[in-house]
DNA sequence: CTGTTAGCGCTTTCAT
DNA sequence: ATGAAAGCGCTAACAG
């Protein structure tokens, strides 16, 4: 059973006694030859344990390999465990194996998509990639690109609309003139630290999504005619709960103490809300706080956070779809305001 | 910027007006020409915009790739959630990033590893596939193959002993030679059913994991005088929630009503837990149960669960290792009893 | 319907 | 230190 002699389309051809065209054309082009035949040479090689042509050397050939790279926010051990990021892998991939393409998982923090390039269709990025010079190198790549939850200059993508999400939410938390909001961003500057924002860097290109959802939030403020001091705003660098619990406490511990707390994703909102509690205060009485994202333990939270829900699944699905069809549009794809006991209690 | 024109080594090399086994050797084998030719070139490539070798060209003559695919047990879309699979994931990626080695995501349920054969380094396998030829394709491919939780004849494995940490629990969960013992076993029959095992099938080659926790079992309950009667044995196709739950219906509902259940997985006991206590029984006062893995989520039930913890992130890190070091070996990695409150309710 | 052949882009002897 | 040339295994014109 365990043959061992590898078999070249070219030596199996020869040990057939036919040319290698039509060895090639038998796996790959069932019309150059008739059925007959083709089933006899098939068969043939099936029975030789010649297994068909060679993937790699196919893929030289023809520049096409049905592998596409799934490029990460960060490291695949950093996202693997991440919910929303599972999700979107989980749509992506779902839509993928129909079509029987196969997915790399590559990390945004990877210093160059030329590990890789070479050998895939192209990339499905989700979100913005950790290390900032990928977006470029993606930017400026021949290979198909579609990003999700960011955006590259002509390139397809996907996702909600941040900003009016952003201000839904937000025009739910506030509730007068007099609140006194803060912001946990998510990625808004481009360091690793976790900081407050007193000013936010000029918004060259395409703002990102952080910024948008800041938009959304600036918005329902000024509608609001309440006020948002400068030092109200933090970053917090990556989705991880360690982090979030340190940006929280802080804007807990700021005199006066804030009575709004708008957070860019629901990990950072639950850290936000533990927090709160293990001061002794009460959501929503004291403070008032909403997420983003509507990760499934956002729902089972005490009490359940009030948020934006966006299907992530659907979006990887979407995003997958948009690659196979060659797409170059932006999708906007729906999201719902979660209602949660984080603003009004009852 | 974006440099339009696709350099090859070819033509760069004639841009130069160099040969191209000495723009090669720039690349690929520094100690064949002075470190101040090389930098130049490489700076000359740099400046042209040629990013280096194809890598698929390069795959192709060289024979390796730097890709490693991790064929899961099931489809991408199904594992991905599963945090036992996540966990392994992660510990693989985690070392392999390390080595500037990528992952490629590869279905159990995949008709075929020639698909990305290849294109890989080889396999690092997560769990039997659900597609049994896959075990055959991958015991007879001349590539690199690791194996984790399951075995193929000579190649490099990693796991726990998976019949003597059966037996531990057993042991635990055991009391009296009186009591009535259930067994829910995941994967004991190659088959999609869930149903019982009256028989099992002799065991051909290497017993799988599910037959060998199944043997620490049967130990157990004979050193306790104790009997396992042969419509005590359910197989559960996989590791789901709801299948699980059907499973754990049936065998509560038998009369008499097992006193004892011994799961083969977290997920089972849980869904077990979830029905006994659906049906207004006692855990651990009617009805003692026992989990498999140790996942996070089975410290957190109601009771905590008791259970073989195994790491399988360590697990992970292991695979990838002896996959780097092309080990042939078989590794056993420690695991421990979790005790919880469904044994002994102190 | 079949065979011949020129590459896809690269690496690696071997000779210079 | 460098250049010429033979492939790695395959596909797609093209000619028959």
């Amino acid at each position: 059973m365990s043959e061992q002699k590898s078999w070249t389309l070219k030596s199996i051809a020869k040990e057939l006694g036919i040319s290698n065209a039509t060895v090639s054309n038998a796996f790959n082009r069932p019309d150059q030859l008739s059925k007959k035949r083709r089933e006899e040479i098939l068969e043939s090689c099936q029975k030789l344990g010649y297994s068909g042509p060679n993937k790699a050397a196919q893929s030289l050939r023809k520049g096409q390999s049905n592998i596409v790279a799934l490029v990460l926010p960060d490291s695949v051990e950093y996202m693997i465990s991440d919910p929303v990021a599972s999700d979107f892998v989980k749509g992506v991939s779902s839509v993928l194996e129909k079509s029987n393409v196969n997915l790399l998982l590559f990390s945004g923090a990877s210093e160059n998509i030329n590990a890789v390039s070479d050998f895939v269709d192209g990339f499905i990025c989700y979100g913005s990639p950790r290390n900032p010079n990928l977006v470029e190198q993606l930017r400026t790549t021949a290979k198909k690109v579609v990003t999700a939850d960011f955006d590259i200059d002509r390139k397809a993508s996907v996702g909600i609309d941040n900003e009016q999400a952003a201000y839904d939410i937000s025009k739910l938390a506030i509730k007068s003139k007099n609140d006194d909001i803060a912001i946990l961003g998510l990625r808004l500057l481009d360091s690793n630290l976790t900081c407050r924002v007193y000013e936010l860097p000029d918004d060259e290109g395409t703002p990102s999504i952080a910024h948008k959802r800041l938009a959304g939030y600036q918005k329902a403020i000024k509608e609001h005619g309440a006020e948002l001091r400068n030092d109200r705003i933090w970053n917090i660098p990556k989705s991880s709960h360690e982090v979030a619990l340190i940006a929280a406490r802080e804007a807990l511990t700021s005199t006066p103490r804030p009575n709004v707390i708008l957070c860019m994703s629901d990990l950072i909102a639950l850290a936000v809300l533990q927090e709160i509690c293990a001061m002794g205060l009460n959501v929503p009485n004291d403070i008032r706080v909403v997420g983003f994202d509507g990760i499934d333990e956002a729902s089972r939270s005490t009490p359940p956070l009030t948020t934006v829900h966006q299907n992530s699944e659907e979006k990887g699905n979407m995003a997958a779809e948009l690659f196979i069809n060659r797409a170059t549009n932006a999708v906007v794809i729906p999201y719902h305001i979660e209602i949660g006991h984080t603003v009004n209690s009852n």
